[in-house]
DNA sequence: GTCTATAAATGGATAGAC
DNA sequence: GTCTATCCATTTATAGAC
């Protein structure tokens, strides 16, 4: 009894975490528990069944957008591509394209930065940057074009944050050099 | 009467943003009105008197924090440079340099993320980086250099967000060339 | 001009019913 | 597995003393 129809616990968990990116979004992190359990169809008390306390739901929040992030560049992987870079280009268009739904993880950005209100949180994304930064500088490019690209990359997607416009002409002009870059390395480096 | 002897109301309204700053990069944006006001040496009564709401008093810091950046540009423009550019080059070291006590510089754009919370605080900082667009965009650059560079320092001066690696030999080269970009902006060009 | 005291609201978390 | 009811701590904001 007291299962809900047609929704498991995962279902129920999986619209709590959605639920709570909503809220964190729109409100910040104080977004409150109440707030956050209506908008997924459940109570608070429900929600407490989920996740043990608030700290623990942001934080299972937050390793959920760092996995969404790490998943949207594995698909932009472009398995025909074996040259030096892939992991970068990969990387730029994770960061820069809008593909699919992912308007998404544009404003995962913004979201981000609430939760690292959570020292705990804090801690999850400087060891994930660090990963990654790690399996970049591993790619093949020399560091010098790396870093700008990179740089370049995470300053258009960090636009947003600051209300900055964004996907003009010059930005995607930006990207797609930015792309060629890595192919061409020795454009920079001369 | 009343008036704590060595301290003018300015003074109290000073110690009161600094005290905000402090206590939000600490603690979050949601550092309560007593600990600022404690920390400020004041009560948290002295501190109603000042600011009429905490919404009033994050909204004053957002300005004053916007207007430090701002500040930190015009100190950094040099009165001999009359090239195109000279704005952008201004940018970039306000952005990427640590001059003077500027620590507080960078730390100050994880501040303002936390500030944005805020909707008052977010249309704040959105009008504010649209002028700064403007700016930049009649500073006489080739659009498509412009966009490349302030990308790339924007990107580098939100890296600690993600306490990424910074202040790297990469990083400080990455600087020097990114200004020395803009000054030949014809080698991004070609 | 600043403080104390307190009102009023809100939020996180627990206990136990269903 | 989820909900209701409730407790307790915290927080913003007010009223009025000094």
């Amino acid at each position: 009894m007291g299962r809900t129809a047609g929704r498991t616990p995962d279902d129920t968990r999986r619209a709590l975490l959605d639920a709570a990116a909503d809220a964190v979004r729109a409100r910040g992190i104080h977004a409150s528990l109440d707030e956050i359990a209506r908008f997924a169809g459940v109570s608070k008390g429900g929600l407490i069944y989920h996740f043990a306390s608030k700290d623990d739901l942001i934080l299972e929040l937050a390793r959920d957008q760092l996995a969404a992030f790490q998943a949207s560049i594995d698909a932009a992987l472009d398995p025909a591509d074996t040259s030096p870079g892939r992991l970068t280009r990969a990387y730029i268009r994770a960061a820069l394209t809008p593909a699919g739904d992912d308007a998404a993880v544009r404003q995962s950005i913004a979201l981000i930065t609430q939760l690292m209100t959570l020292p705990a949180v804090a801690e999850l994304a400087r060891a994930d940057a660090e990963r990654l930064d790690a399996a970049l500088a591993a790619d093949g490019l020399p560091p010098d074009v790396l870093a700008l690209v990179v740089a370049a990359a995470d300053g258009m997607s960090c636009a947003p944050l600051w209300g900055a416009a964004t996907r003009t002409p010059a930005h995607r002009r930006l990207t797609e050099r930015l792309l060629h870059l890595t192919r061409h390395p020795e454009l920079w480096e001369s």
